[in-house]
DNA sequence: AAATCTCTCTACCAAATGGTAGAGAGATGG
DNA sequence: CCATCTCTCTACCATTTGGTAGAGAGATTT
């Protein structure tokens, strides 16, 4: 077997692991070198600055991202059905890439200067998911609210319980495999609670 | 009048806004000591290095953290009343104060050194906020569910619908005061959705 | 008046940082 | 066989970083 990464392949994932790990500031380009067995000359080769190896990880990171989450809406699932099956999605996501998520609360810092590339990137996904709650809304299959905000608060909950593995700990929840599940099938019948349609919205 | 601020207190709140705001491996001391008009040298008098400051500043984070929570807590609400006492109270904090919740994200950072310093303070709280939705699952006025998890699924919505400002801006959401207010109604409602008991629920 | 204490400063320093310049080695193509 | 291209390296460098050592000045105590 041939299992050969071309070199700018594996820089752009080391540093995706020590950027969404460890954050910007603290990622050193001699340190991720090192752990590549590599000099840091050479990461200057594919990548002109530090900041433009911050750029690309970004880019392909929101690739995934995006391909990830548009994958899991084009099944043709319906109301709560789908906002389910996305918490699965990102708890799996939690799980096996935890450095995704990572450099998403990193890039998403207030007063971010990068932040508009992950926007940039993501825009079209957040806004086919904001039309299908509208969708769903309409159709009487979720409680009717303002969409944007909905999306926040989800996106807010969602990630936050799969991912603030420091703030469960502070709460008294293990961060073991099985508590893990746990607290997605929590987490779900809390949706299912906040987003089941009441009489009114029927259409 | 005399508006006199010691020194040490002054180094605190800078080094709190520098570090909630950009983090702590962006914070230079001399930074911080040329905002502060003074020499690094003087802020390594009152700290003797740049973690014992950090440890510090958490120190102090946390007690402004704890009184404000136990405050709003100590007014004998019940129910939803009481979680939206504490929901408007963090979006004000939210607008008042954005650096201390910003510190709050730096240090829960996943694999964090400093989180247990955090918790250490806070813990008796969250026992607290954890007693609390016990006592009102058993007497009805909340559905029942594990009050961990609706602990941690209430910390991240409400956090990061009052903090997380580039998310709202990515979806489209504009960062203004009248938004702010009605991301905090929206997100009531979204609250009493999930947490109001059912029939079952009944004492 | 002398001694001590409190606070801020100047003067350094070793290590780490992001980055430049360019050499060397192997592959590829004319 | 020469020339070019691709990739990684060695050799530096200016700047920034956290931190040490200790002087100086003013206030307080003895």
């Amino acid at each position: 077997m041939n299992n050969f990464v071309p070199t700018r392949q594996r820089v752009l994932e080391a540093a995706l692991n020590a950027f969404g790990t460890d954050g910007y500031a603290a990622t050193s380009l001699d340190a991720l070198a090192e752990q590549l067995g590599v000099r840091k000359q050479t990461i200057l080769y594919y990548f002109p600055s530090k900041q433009a190896l911050f750029d690309s990880v970004i880019d392909s990171a929101s690739q995934d991202l995006v391909e990830l989450f548009e994958l899991e809406a084009s099944r043709g699932r319906t109301g709560i059905d789908q906002v389910e099956a996305i918490v699965r999605r990102i708890f799996r996501l939690a799980v096996s890439r935890p450095e995704l998520l990572g450099l998403v609360r990193e890039v998403t810092r207030p007063g971010s200067i990068t932040a508009g590339r992950l926007s940039a990137h993501v825009g079209p996904t957040v806004d086919r998911a904001r039309a299908f709650l509208e969708r769903e809304m309409a159709a009487g299959r979720l409680r009717r609210s303002d969409p944007s905000m909905l999306l926040l608060s989800l996106y807010s909950t969602v990630v936050g319980v799969a991912s603030e593995l420091e703030v469960q700990r502070a709460m008294g929840i293990p961060p073991s495999a099985r508590a893990t599940v746990g607290r997605r099938m929590e987490l779900t019948r809390f949706l299912r609670a906040a987003l089941a349609p009441v009489e009114s919205d029927a259409p």
